[in-house]
DNA sequence: AAAACGATCTACT
DNA sequence: GTAGATCGTTTTG
C-alpha cells in the first residue's frame, strides 16, 4: 500500500470518473497513533449540474458550502442524526462530491466494531455511509477537511489488481429523482 | 419559535 | 417486511 494521500488532481476530474476509481482505494483514518484502514467499495455520484437529487442543486447553502469548494475536500452533512462522507470533485465553484457509501475493514477492525458499538459479532462494520462514518469516528468536525495532506483522514490509491473485481453501476440508493441515472458504483469480485 | 424533513439505521415480526 | 429513534437544517409563521 502506498504512503502517500491521493493528490489534487485525483479529485479535479469528472465526478463520474472520481467516483468509478475511487472503488478500490482505501480509506484511511489515523486517530490516536492507531490506524482504521478500509477498502472502498461502494460511491455514489452527486453531478454539479442539472441533479435535482444533489445536496447541491438548489444552490450554496451554510451546510452544503464545502460541496462548492476545492475538489480533495471533504463535505460532512448530517442525515437522520447520522452523518455521512464525501469527497468534494471537479472544481472550485460547483457543487460536486462522491458519496462513500462502504468499505471493507482491512485494519483496526476491532476498533471499528467498538465505535459502531456493536453487540452482536458479524454484523454490518461499515457498510452503509452513516455506519462508515461511525465506525471511522467521522463528524461534522470533518467537514471541509483536506484530504491531500495525509492527516487523521486521507485516501490512498489501492491494489491496481484489477481483474480480481469489477465495478457495476446501479442507480443510487435512497434517491427518489434521477433514478434513471446510474451514478452508484459498486466492487464485485470475479469469480 | 416551532415544525417538518431527510443521500439513514436498528430492532423487531 | 414494518415501526420507531434520532437531530441538524431548512422552512414556515
Amino acid at each position: 500500500m502506498d504512503i502517500a494521500p491521493l493528490p489534487i488532481g485525483f479529485y479535479a476530474r469528472s465526478t463520474i470518473d472520481v467516483a468509478r476509481e475511487l472503488i478500490g482505494c482505501h480509506l484511511v483514518r489515523r486517530v490516536g497513533g492507531r490506524l482504521l484502514v478500509g477498502l472502498i467499495v461502494e460511491t455514489e455520484a452527486y453531478l454539479p449540474r442539472g441533479d435535482s437529487a444533489s445536496h447541491g442543486y438548489r444552490g450554496r447553502t451554510n451546510s452544503n458550502a464545502s460541496m462548492f469548494g476545492r475538489p480533495g475536500l471533504s463535505y460532512v452533512y448530517p442525515i437522520h442524526a447520522k452523518w455521512c462522507f464525501n469527497v468534494v470533485t471537479d472544481r472550485e465553484g460547483v457543487p460536486a462530491a462522491v458519496l462513500i457509501r462502504g468499505i471493507e475493514p482491512s485494519l483496526g477492525i476491532a476498533a471499528m466494531i467498538r465505535n459502531r458499538g456493536l453487540t452482536t459479532a458479524g454484523g454490518v462494520i461499515a457498510s452503509g455511509p452513516a455506519r462508515l462514518c461511525q465506525a471511522l469516528l467521522i463528524d461534522r468536525s470533518f467537514d471541509g477537511w483536506d484530504l491531500t495532506v495525509g492527516r487523521r483522514l486521507w485516501i490512498q490509491s489501492g491494489d491496481k489488481d484489477r481483474g480480481s473485481f469489477r465495478t457495476i453501476r446501479t442507480p443510487r440508493i435512497g434517491v427518489t429523482s434521477a433514478q434513471h441515472r446510474r451514478l452508484r458504483f459498486v466492487r464485485v469480485a470475479n469469480g
